[in-house]
DNA sequence: GATGAATGAGGTTTCATTCAT
DNA sequence: AATGAATGAAACCTCATTCAT
C-alpha cells in the first residue's frame, strides 16, 4: 500500500469529461487527490494510444489541469507510467500471492479461481490494456519494459508456477515441464487481454467468459493425471 | 564530424551509406524491383520497431534510396505499412490453406504439424513481428487492422474450427466448444510470435520448441477422450 | 520514490530538505535575518552556477523556505542577483581601502601585500566567484554590470594607480603608461579568480601561489628602474 | 583545414538583416555556404548573448532558415558550438604553432609578434567573444569546456611555453618558472578579450594597444636577464 | 525517376512568476 | 509572513511531408 490516499485510484475511474477541460475556478479543488486524478488520466490514455503516442498535454487536459503540474508530481512520462503500474497492477498480484499462501483446498479450484478473478478484477478493466502497451513498446522503450517485467511479470511467474508446483507436489497433476506449461497457462489470459484491447475495437471481439471457461477446461483435463479415471 | 554534410567535402565516402545500405551503385536495376525493395526494408524496420517509432528516413536508407523517392511509390507512411502487411503475410496464409486441404490423416497428427509449420515458416522468421505490429498499432490505424483480420484472421479461423469440428465428429476429440476453443487452440501461437518479438529482446526469452511442445502435449490431452486411455 | 508528492503521505520526513537544507524548524528566529539568509544562499548557488542556471526554487531550499517566500524579499531573480553583489562586495571593498590609507613603506611590498592579501581575504573564498559572473552575465545584465563597475572597479582602479603613481615619482619605479599598467596590474589577479571559478573546476587548476609568486617576481622586475642592479 | 568552403568562413561575417529573415524566395540559395552561414550567425549569438542564452530559433533566422535546418547540419547545440570554435580559432593557433617551428630570430620578437597578431586576427574579432562564454558557461556545460580545452587551450599552452623556454635555453630571457610564467604571459591578453566583451559594452572599454604594450613592454623588461645592461 | 534541402508543427521538459489560502 | 499548487511561455529536438531541381 503505497499511499493511502491511492487506494481510491482503481474505482476513481473519472467521469468522462471526455478531453474536456473542467471550466471550474479550478487551483487547490483537493490536493490530496491530484496524483490519483492524474494517474487515471494518464491510464485512459495510455491504454487507448499506447506509451509513445499519449501526449502529456492531453493527459495533464483530462485531469483538468496544464501540462506542467504533471512534472509537480512526476518527474517523466516514464514516471508516470510507472506509477501508474505500480499503485494499480502491482497491488492486484501481491495479494493473489498472499491468498496463494494461505490457501488449503485443491489447486485445481484455486487455478480456476485465479483465472476468474484475474480477469474480472484485471483484465475485463481499463488495466486489462496495459500488457498490450508494454508488448507494442519494450523495444523503444526498454527502461519501461523492464520495470514492468520485475514488477508484473515475475510477481505473475512466481503465482503461476507456485500454483503448478503444489498440484504436482501434491500428486493433484501430472508431473509436467512446469517452466513450459507456466507459458502455456498465462498466454492465452494475456492474450485475451491484448485481443480485447486490439480487435475488440474494431468490433472483432471474442466472448471473454466462454473464452475463458473452455481455456481452464482444456488446462485442468490436459493437467490431472490420467490414471485418476 | 563536425558538421554533418561535410563529408560531401572531403572525398571520403560517396553515397548515403547508414544502418547496412548497400553502397553499389545500384544502377536503376530494375525499375519494377523498387517498390519491393523498399518494401523489404520498411518490413524490417517496421517488425524492429514499430510503426510510430520507424523513421522514413532510415527505411529509405536501408532501401539504398533517399526519403523523397518513397513517396513517388507511396502516398504516406501509413500507405507504406499497409502495403507492407499485404505483400508479405497474404500469400503466405494462401499458400498454407492450400496445402491443407488436401490433408487425409488424423486430425490430431493435423493439428500438431500445423502447430510445427506456423511456427517454422513463420513464427521464427522476421514475418512473426507481424501480429505484435498489428496488435500494437491497430488502435491507431484501424483501417490496417481491418484488413488484417479479414485477410488472416479469418483464414486462420477457418482452418482451426474445421479441423476442431471433424475431430469431434470423427469421435477422435471430446465434444467442445468450438469456437471459444479455437481461441484457445491459436492464443499461445499467437503469443509465443508476440513474446519473441517483445521481451525476448530483454533477455527474457521463451524456448519457442519446448513451449510448442507443452502447448500441444496439454491440448491433445485435454482434446482427447477420457475414456480412450 | 513514485510521485514526489507522496513523501507527505507517508510520516518519513517533513520539511523540504532538499540541497542541503537545514532542516530544524527555524521558528521565524529573526525575521530581520530573512533577506540576508536568502542572499547568503543565493550567492552560493549564483556563483556556484551562474545566473540563468540558478533556479529559484534551490535557493529558496537551501534557505529553507518555499520559493514563494521570495518574493516577498525580492521583485524578481535579478533583484536578488544586484542585492547579492551589492550586500557582498561592496563592505569588503570599503574595508580595503580604509586599510591602505594607513601605508607607510616602500610602494614595491605595498603591490606585494595588497596582491598577497586580496587572493586571501577575497580570490580565495566563495566570493572569489563573483568577478567571473559579473563578467559572464554582463552582456544579458547591464544594471548590474554598472552597479559593479561604480562599486567596486573604479576604486580598484584608484587605488593601483595611486600606488604606481606614487612609485613613478618616488623614482621606486620606470616611468610607465600607468592607464595602461593599471590593466596588466590587475588582469593577472582577476584572471586568477575567473580561472579558479571555471576551469579549475575541470582540474585545470592553476596554483595560486605559484602564480601570484610569478606576476609579482614579474611585474616588480618589469617596474624596477633598470639602473638600480 | 577541414573543409575548403568553410575558409570563406572568418571572412564572412554576414552583411547584417539585424535579426531579420531574409525574404527571398530561398530554397537552395547557395547550399554550399550553408553550414558556413549558420556557424557565421552562430557566432555572433553565441558571443552577444553567450551558449546558454542563445536560442537555435534566432540562429536559424540570423541565417535565413528555419529551426529544423540547423539540425541537418548539427546534430545539437553544442555540436553547433564546436564547429563554430573548430573552423575558427583552432586553425589561426595551428597556423602559430606552425610559424613558430620556423622561426629563426629572437624569442622577444616573436612573443612580441604573436601577441599583436593574436589580437588583431582573434581578439579584436567577435572571436574573441569565445573564452568569455567558455569561462562563463564551463561549469555547466562541461563537455563544452572539456572541448574547448583541448582544441583550444592545450594548443595555446604549447605556443607559449614553447616561446618561454627557447628563450630561457638560448640564454634571452632569465631562468623562469615556465609553468607559472605561462600563465601570467595569457592572462592579461584573455583579460583583454573577457573586458572587452563585457565592461566595454558599458563603455569602461580599455584601448588594447596601449593595453597590450605596456603588457609586452612589462613582460619583456621582467623576463630580460639582468646582466645584460 | 530521383534527389535532398527545407519546413513547421508537435513532442517532452524546465522554471520564473503568481495567487488563493 | 509564508506557503506551494498552478501556470504558461519557452527551450531543444524530431520527423513526415513537400518541392525545386
Amino acid at each position: 500500500m503505497l499511499c493511502k490516499s491511492l487506494n481510491r485510484f482503481t474505482s476513481l475511474c473519472c467521469p468522462a469529461e471526455k478531453d474536456g477541460v473542467a471550466s471550474r475556478p479550478r487551483q487547490r479543488r483537493n490536493k490530496e487527490a491530484r496524483p490519483a486524478e492524474l494517474m487515471a488520466a494518464a491510464l485512459d490514455l495510455f491504454v487507448e494510444r499506447g506509451f509513445a503516442a499519449t501526449r502529456l498535454d492531453d493527459v495533464a487536459a483530462r485531469a483538468g489541469v496544464t501540462k506542467g503540474t504533471l512534472y509537480l508530481y512526476f518527474d517523466s512520462k516514464e514516471a508516470l507510467f510507472k506509477a501508474v503500474v505500480e499503485t494499480s497492477m502491482v497491488p492486484l498480484i501481491d495479494e493473489a500471492l498472499r491468498e496463494l499462501e494461505e490457501h488449503k483446498g485443491s489447486m485445481a479450484d484455486l487455478l480456476r479461481d485465479m483465472m476468474i478473478r484475474w480477469w474480472r478484477d484485471l483484465g475485463a478493466t481499463r488495466l486489462g490494456g496495459i500488457p498490450k502497451l508494454i508488448v507494442a513498446e519494450s523495444g523503444n522503450f526498454p527502461e519501461v519494459a523492464a520495470f514492468y517485467h520485475e514488477a508484473v511479470i515475475q510477481r505473475g511467474e512466481r503465482l503461476v508456477k507456485g500454483i503448478l508446483t503444489a498440484g504436482v507436489e501434491r500428486g493433484e497433476f501430472r508431473p509436467v515441464d512446469v517452466e513450459a506449461t507456466y507459458h502455456v497457462v498465462i498466454a492465452p489470459v494475456l492474450m485475451l487481454m491484448i485481443w480485447t484491447h486490439s480487435f475488440a475495437i474494431c468490433g472483432q471481439g471474442v466472448d471473454p467468459d466462454r473464452y475463458l471457461a473452455a481455456h481452464v477446461d482444456l488446462l485442468l483435463n490436459g493437467l490431472r493425471k490420467p490414471t485418476e479415471k
